[in-house]
DNA sequence: CGGATTCTTGAATTTTATCAAGGATTGTGG
DNA sequence: CCACAATCCTTGATAAAATTCAAGAATCCG
């Protein structure tokens, strides 16, 4: 039932934002409310899974793959909001409809449970409701984290996002990056130009080696943290 | 009385957005509970509400005056995630203990609300329970407009600004701004030097005027619209 | 009034973006 | 499986944007 399984989102490791991986695996079985959810869907990679100003249906559990969250603005520029990577709950957002669209960037498999079910079923147990409360000050914490990340240099973005991803991804040597150049550049507000080159320079003073453009080893976490702040 | 007194407080202009004026309107009182709300207490300027760290225990409510909500990074640089006004709630965060330090900007009037009882009583009140949402949803979308702002030009965020400070406080022909220019440049992510530098820019092209520091006339939207994207 | 602070302005420097091109990788059809 | 096209990534040169350093003007406060 919804209850067991979202109570077990918070309790102490350093939250991959909005994730309930750790407490998920290895079954990950994804326990969300058998009822109200649909079995997980797959989708190929780079299609929409919901477009800005659409009402919000459902929410949404990344199973496996990788999903982005943007807008684009006015002239064409795209901000990337987050990315969200396996265990992460995504599409819950303050108003009835979504001020973002969501895509996937692999192909992914996601869980989508009827956001009404879920709120009315928050009406009578305070479990769920103190769990979607949960989910939203994550967001709202990643948000802030994320505000933070974007007044500093270019070096000190990348550094941090790269600390990050790895910090979310399941420990391992490498840490894999599922989204393009393009989409860190739009989630850092800088350049692919200066991703790539700031990547370079990293690899250069042996902080990262970069086997491949989607694979990077932290050699360094110091050199990276001192960048980082 | 909580209630009665806030309810006075200016009728009628559009919300600052971690405000709940828009849902309380027109009795406009903060209905969290009268009985646990002590007085408005007077703040003078740049003194500290709460630091960073430090346990949450209360809300706050700002009466009159302007107080800033910032984090000062390890390297010493200090990043204003917000300003608050009258009538925004503020102090409201995801975890038990405040992400972030408050400081007076000017003299103000401030009313506390005692977290503990708000939450107690959101547990049997679902009005209650609804309003706490509303504004935290409404302090996710106020931190998301400020990450779409931060990827922008100078200009443009300065254009920005200048709109949304208009749109707060009451409908002049002057916008007052109460915080300085290094409160500015630290909430866009800029130095006081461009700010200025800006400001006095837009004042050129006539799409503002700027009778003192403190003041601003805005002269021509549209220019500012342009720049804000 | 005088001193301190804040704001503005200018010049030089640094950072990042833009423009341009070459290299690597991926996917497709033969 | 290979060749080719398309896409993505890297690198270089140049330009634009913003910061830094420096100094002068305005404002505030005692």
């Amino acid at each position: 039932m919804l209850m067991q399984n979202l109570q077990k989102i918070e309790p102490g490791w350093r939250p991959g934002i909005a994730s309930i991986r750790e407490r998920a695996e290895p079954g990950f079985g994804f326990p969300l409310s058998v009822e109200q959810a649909n079995a997980a869907v797959a989708y190929s990679h780079d299609v929409e899974v919901y477009g800005e100003g659409e009402p919000s249906e459902y929410f949404y559990m990344v199973v496996s793959g990788a999903v982005r969250i943007y807008k684009v603005l006015v002239d064409g520029r795209r901000q990337v909001c987050a990315f969200h990577l396996r265990g992460d709950i995504f599409g819950v957002e303050a108003d009835e409809s979504h001020a973002f669209s969501a895509e996937t960037i692999t192909d992914c498999k996601i869980v989508l449970i009827k956001r009404s079910a879920v709120i009315a079923r928050a009406e009578w147990d305070k479990e769920v409701a103190r769990q979607l409360q949960t989910i939203v000050g994550c967001e709202l914490k990643r948000v802030q984290a994320h505000v933070l990340l974007l007044i500093k240099t270019a070096k000190e973005r990348v550094a941090e996002f790269l600390l990050e991803m790895a910090r979310r991804v399941p420990p391992n040597q490498e840490v894999e990056l599922p989204m393009s150049r393009q989409d860190i550049a739009d989630y850092l507000g800088l350049t692919i130009e200066t991703v790539s080159r700031t990547l370079t320079g990293l690899e250069k003073r042996d902080a990262i080696y970069l086997p491949n453009s989607r694979r990077v080893v932290l050699r360094d976490r110091g050199v990276l943290e001192m960048c980082g702040g």
